[in-house]
DNA sequence: ATCGCAAATAGACTTTGTCTAAATTATGAC
DNA sequence: GTCATAATTTAGACAAAGTCTATTTGCGAT
């Protein structure tokens, strides 16, 4: 198991990350990072900006979008789109898949060896995919 | 194959599944209908809105909302989540997954006899499946 | 130290979607 | 048919998520 799958990672660990990704390690950054790699956890951006300001410093609301942003395309986090309100932010970085509440909007993870997807579609020359989501929305009977 | 699987679904097709489904034929309903399962497509609500109302009738953007929602809540069209500023309403009443070109923001059908989900996580009790979504995000290389 | 550039910021703006209160239309009883 | 009632539609105000712009800040290289 790599160190970047443990949680929660220490203010080293997360700009150790960035050093990887080549991600310039702000102040922001950080606190951000530290917020999101806490634990595993989906949170939306709204969320980031409200944990992110509970101490004293000030993060502003563009920052959370662009590094959230800027954090998804170097994969250091997931983005999950499964609710059509808003985007949530997944710091889980282990291949794994969704279950998603419709009633309460809660989100949780299935690790991947609880899914299996046996076939793919054959997919056209130059196309890559990026990604194989699957998402099993469930709610209370 | 069902007459609902059929394409284009003419008025009496449509009133003939509002009938089914328990749903009042209203002309605006039966509008939005036609241009809904004028073929097996995705359409966001603005789309609608806007086919909707290109001839002279006028159908407002609350009725058009009103309405996709009442149809997806009867099944007769899906709500498709993949790409975060918009829901896209599929006209495609078979079972089947989707592939989204991020790049693009194309949305493309998948049959469903084209993937296969061999194994499914064991669900608490009381928990029922709505959906099983499979979305497979591609960009051109 | 300072120059230059990347990053951060406030706040206006856009877009998607929701809500409300009023007007219209359909429905059922008679 | 006509009335009362309920369901549906409507315009426009509103809300929330996210983007954009112009300005300021601050770090890195020299």
């Amino acid at each position: 198991m790599k160190l970047t799958h443990q949680f929660p990672k220490s203010r080293s660990d997360v700009v150790a990350m960035f050093k990887e990704a080549g991600i310039t390690p702000t102040h922001q950054r950080i606190k951000i990072a530290e917020v999101l790699f806490s634990r595993t956890q989906h949170l939306s951006a709204e969320e980031v900006l409200v944990e992110v300001n509970e101490g004293g410093e000030e993060v502003s609301k563009a920052t959370v979008y662009n590094t959230l942003g800027l954090f998804a395309k170097h994969g250091l986090v997931r983005e999950v789109i499964v609710d059509p309100s808003k985007v949530f932010y997944d710091s889980n970085l282990c291949e794994h898949h969704h279950l998603y509440y419709s009633d309460s909007g809660k989100l949780e993870d299935i690790t991947a060896d609880q899914i299996e997807v046996t076939k793919l579609p054959e997919l056209p020359d130059g196309i890559e995919i990026e990604e194989v989501d699957v998402i099993i929305r469930v709610h209370h009977s």
